[in-house]
DNA sequence: AAAATAGTGTCTTTAAGACAATATCTA
DNA sequence: TAGATATTGTCTTAAAGACACTATTTT
């Protein structure tokens, strides 16, 4: 799928012939419709918005909470980062539509992924009304890894901490998300969906830390971790090192007592 | 705003028109465009779906949950029942479509409303593409009580628990908002708004064992709502009545201790 | 007085949070 | 051996749930 801007790419066309507005029964619109009333009529009465699914794909990097930002390249917005989406194709769920856009922009299938809210605020593209359906996924770090040196320049991940200024009502899509992700982090196992298949207490840990952006309580975290047997112990490796350098990646270094996730009841979605 | 099947009514020419939609490099098809190929190719292909907005009314009558159907003229699903909803203007926004929608169907305004989730799978509606942004709406009884008298043979009230067959997936929608509101139920003061303004614990406890469909302890309903401080003590009135017949209004008889919520931090949406 | 409803308190269990010392690994 | 990390348990507090009796009103 293409990123919005070269999918809207027909650009400034779009901009015309779009003057529509189905005004006919446009009785309620009272107070919002405060532009000319020329042609508008006839023009607008069938005019249906675009509808795009965006995908706002998050992981952990650098122990760091990033997500995934495409540059755009036309107006508007032009060299502003922006959420990537696309349109969607008229054959294909909306669910489809962000599965191709992940495995476009990634490369990873399989990832868990929900619908977050739809955003359709007329005036939020100023090309025409665009609609947009987002989903979130949660990428674990080790798949990931492998796709990451393909990075274009246009293309790059993010800390959610410190993101530059975004495109559209993309940093309104960012909050909502992060959100979302904190709340489900307190009554699902969501948090699983960003750690490889097997990791340690302590990387779990530092898991909902980052997303928390707050210090939790060892002894506390795994006491609650572990009630709920979700885990299950396999053989153990060992620690993280001592002495290491703090940008090192948990993973490259033995690990201690890995856990491995039985049980994902995060199934869930969106209440 | 008219109901999906007159509302669609533009109907066909809707689907001409629309053409825009920057396909150029839509490679991305593949795997799911399953159809014969024929002339897809130039139909389809700046085809946008059309997007409406329903919203599901919800109620507490006769000590039931229920929702307002409107039953279908036309095909498909004629003549069942299906919750009401409408094409979206270009420059209203979603809300203000469920808004528009909600004050045309019952006449109120200034009642709880929450995007729930949006519908897309393509073949939900056998005439075209329609993607549904859903929201939901908690009205309390009693001014909803005013306007009930004006319903007309198509247009009407059923209990959550006993619903007709529904047309399109509206039945998947009631099943979602359902589980939406007794999840919220549990960590919001979403509840009050099926209420007026004044109202007894006692019937409080009974919008929460209506909607979560089961009995609660009052002594520890009690202890839990009034630990929360959010509740206010109005003047006192007095009980529902003893020998009172099963099927009388709470309300209609004299009351007993009213309390009066005066902080709603209902204010969430949807994580 | 009979029938229905309103109102109230204790005990137990569970989950969360605050908190510090010892053992292990690597350079 | 120095520096970093891993591991472990107790106490307190808060919330949830189970549970039964008395008072009041109306017909």
């Amino acid at each position: 799928m293409e990123e919005q801007s070269e999918a809207m790419g027909s650009g400034t066309n779009g901009l015309q012939g779009l003057r529509e507005m189905t005004q006919e029964r446009q009785q309620h619109n009272a107070g919002s419709s405060s532009e000319p009333e020329t042609h508008q009529y006839d023009v607008n009465k069938y005019e249906r918005p675009s509808v795009t699914v965006d995908v706002l794909m998050m992981s952990l990097r650098q122990r760091d909470l990033q997500i995934l930002l495409i540059k755009r390249r036309s107006w508007p917005y032009e060299d502003m980062w922006a959420i990537p989406g696309g349109f969607i194709n008229m054959n294909e769920s909306l669910e489809a539509a962000a599965k191709r856009e992940l495995q476009e922009e990634t490369g990873v299938q399989d990832v868990y992924l929900e619908q977050l809210y739809t955003f359709g605020d007329p005036g939020r593209d100023p090309r025409t009304r665009v609609i947009t359906v987002v989903y979130f996924a949660l990428l674990d770090s080790e798949r990931l890894q492998v796709r990451a040196a393909s990075d274009a320049a246009d293309v790059g991940w993010f800390s959610v901490y410190e993101l530059p200024q975004l495109a559209f009502d993309h940093q309104e899509i960012v909050d909502y998300a992060l959100n979302r992700l904190r709340n489900k982090l307190e009554y699902t196992t969501i948090a699983f969906n960003l750690l490889p298949e097997q990791f340690t207490l302590r990387e779990l840990q530092r898991v909902y830390e980052i997303i928390l952006h707050k210090r939790l309580d060892k002894r506390n975290f795994r006491k609650k971790i572990l009630s709920t047997n979700i885990l299950e112990d396999t053989g153990a490796k060992k620690m993280e090192g001592p002495t290491v350098p703090r940008a090192c990646i948990a993973s490259i270094l033995p690990l201690n007592i890995n856990y491995k996730a039985i049980l994902l009841r995060s199934e869930f979605n969106g209440y």
